[in-house]
DNA sequence: TTTTAATATGAATAATCGTTCATTTTTTAA
DNA sequence: TTAAAAAATGAACGATTATTCATATTAAAA
């Protein structure tokens, strides 16, 4: 049954989100995961080929999730600024509100390329442009300076925000609250590239 | 002889910088390591007790490097923003002379909370800290708002630069200049926070 | 030169874990 | 109800690889 097929999946999903958050993609081991779905360790075969799989799922998923919501949260602003604004607020919320999905992206995301040759993330470059393409609106409007090159402004401020993410995911404690850091990040951005 | 020990052990290090950037920590071989070092498997384990200690170790020594040198670098000019700019060009400047370190610091680096519990990265804190008192020290001299917190600004300029030389580092080509990305990056963040 | 100490070697060890598959259990169809 | 198919199980396998250590080599001291 279809239906109950991807019932599972997601249960593994949600396991390996959990240990994969905490002892990081190689710690992890696949009897874990396993034990935390309540399943036995060849189930996973059933559902996955590899190890690497579980992950390159999750990855998709999660992406797939956090692009859906963030391209609703823009839609509901038509000022690039308050888009950027929401953009910081939203980004950062969901870290705080996901904290292992989060730190699986923050930390095994970026070594994906490492052990997965092939995987390109599309999502990700998608998530981005979510960024470049309120850039490149407020340029047309006028309201950004002509001298702003998109493909490194949507860098700048995503980095910025994924920073302060790293640290909230990392450190134990939050010393900022959401609120302040994405109002501080987004009026440094938006400051900094107005025309 | 204390000389020649150090020697090795940079040896060993400048191995292990090359091998952990082309393959990550977990699937480096630590005979690889040997053999590019060009000495014996177990000769290794005479200057390191761990695997996990070559990586700590090279961390320490690489940080090292780029703290007293970018120290150096702002200390030339004495101007906050000036310090700014020059912080941002130094920095990428660094990923693209020194790729493999930078892959390694990039990716390696995030995880490494994660196998190494107890490993505190006190010269990655004083590095973000240069940032922090460029953002005091132009706060007091009445250049940068008050508003600005020195805390999430720091951060919000460090990932920028980072996000710029992950996708450097990641991505085979070179899309952008340093020059370019650091006028840019440096511009966003200085016209964001001044008074 | 001879002795002693320090270094280096690399084959062997031992532990770990992803993956498989013969068997059992559950579900579906007849 | 019974037969066939699908899904699940978990013990066993086998491949991998960090680390050790008995032996060999090199350097220092006597």
């Amino acid at each position: 049954m279809r239906h109950k097929n991807n019932e599972k999946s997601r249960k593994i999903i949600a396991a390996a989100t959990k240990i994969f958050a905490k002892k990081g993609f190689y710690k992890a081991k696949v009897s874990e995961i396993a034990q935390e779905a309540g399943i036995a360790d060849g189930t996973i075969y059933i559902y996955f080929k590899h190890k690497d799989d579980i992950l390159i799922a999750l990855f998709e998923e999660k992406m797939r999730e956090v692009l859906d919501n963030m391209k609703k949260q823009i839609s509901l602003e038509s000022d690039p600024f308050a888009k950027i604004e929401r953009f910081a607020y939203f980004h950062l919320k969901l870290i705080e509100d996901n904290k292992d999905m989060a730190e699986i992206i923050q930390v095994e995301l970026r070594q994906s390329s490492k052990f997965m040759k092939n995987y390109q993330n599309k999502k990700f470059a998608q998530y981005l442009d979510l960024i470049g393409d309120i850039i490149q609106e407020g340029k047309e409007k006028g309201l950004i300076s002509q001298d702003i090159i998109p493909g490194i402004a949507k860098r700048a401020f995503f980095g910025a925000l994924d920073e302060m993410s790293r640290f909230w995911v990392l450190s134990k404690r939050r010393k900022y609250d959401v609120e302040t850091a994405a109002r501080q990040i987004s009026s440094y951005f938006i400051n900094g590239i107005k025309n």
